[in-house]
DNA sequence: CAGTATCCTGTCCGATACTG
DNA sequence: CAGTATCGGACAGGATACTG
């Protein structure tokens, strides 16, 4: 995860991966998006060093992901507040989790999501809101618009899909 | 990314990060997903070094993620082609890319996904594929199940969902 | 072309000690 | 409690040279 490997890249994954690729980020911002926002609460719960995880609330702060916000003064004691950006990261969270469960869970599912009402398992799936037709599907492409790199848009060139499994 | 910091970790998203979590591991799965499977394409498309991609492509083999496969003999070559595993992991591929374009690029989007029929520009959200409610939502909860680790499931007894904004 | 071998650097991360 | 300061180790990642 060094600077100079992903600096300038315009690839839109490796740029969310350059906010948010630290292995500890992800967790953090999980368990700030359940409400543990205090230092002691995500020190506890992740059982991270305390300069490290001083380190990676302050670049999350940076890259507006949390907001730091006092909650009571004298003395001066804050906590760390997602932002709409980090909202937005849930599915990738989810994305992690239904993919973790799948396959790397030998013992059983440790945490699962279940539709609340029914209390059945979710089976998470990325779709299209417009269309509700899964993206990892032939029927979606992946296009380079015209601010991409040369050497992208001649990659993406030729259609470039998920899901259709003789593609190679 | 050390070894020490996940190591009997049970919650599904450190699994999945345990695994995948390095930072070239993602784009080389895109790039064998696309159908860029050889040495050479992965060499070039992603200017990677030829060290750190032998590392990262024996790691993705070891991982699940990939099968090293002779396309051709004398001289023997090996082609690296996803397996199921990598293709179910193209969810999180586009739950990152929809989270880039929609927060980090600032010039505009680089790359999108599109509905191949219309040409529109997709909306990518995860949902419950039986449900088609966005996960995201107060609808949905996450549980600990009987396999989680005595503090987890501890810190899973109250209601923890996404999307509820009064949440903290 | 498809890698392997070596060396080097940056930095993530952990452990510990310390401060208001 | 909420951090900061400092130290050290492990390893991702880069550069380069080399082999079949």
């Amino acid at each position: 995860m060094q600077k100079t490997s992903y600096e300038g890249m315009q690839c839109p994954i490796a740029r969310s991966l350059e906010r948010v690729g630290e292995w500890w980020s992800m967790l953090i911002l999980r368990e700030t998006l359940f409400g543990f926002t205090r230092f002691y609460e995500l020190e506890e719960n992740l059982g991270i060093a305390p300069n490290m995880l001083s380190r990676r609330l302050n670049a999350l702060v940076e890259a507006g992901m949390l907001e730091k916000c006092a909650y009571t003064t004298r003395p001066i004691r804050y906590e760390y507040k997602p932002t709409d950006r980090a909202r937005d990261f849930a599915d990738v969270l989810l994305a992690l989790l239904s993919f973790g469960n799948r396959h790397f869970a030998p013992e059983g599912k440790s945490v699962t999501v279940i539709h609340d009402e029914t209390g059945i398992e979710a089976v998470p799936v990325m779709v299209d809101a417009r269309t509700g037709i899964p993206l990892a599907s032939p029927a979606y492409r992946w296009v380079a618009g015209p601010l991409a790199s040369q050497s992208t848009r001649e990659r993406y060139a030729t259609d470039r899909r998920l899901g259709s499994s003789g593609l190679a």
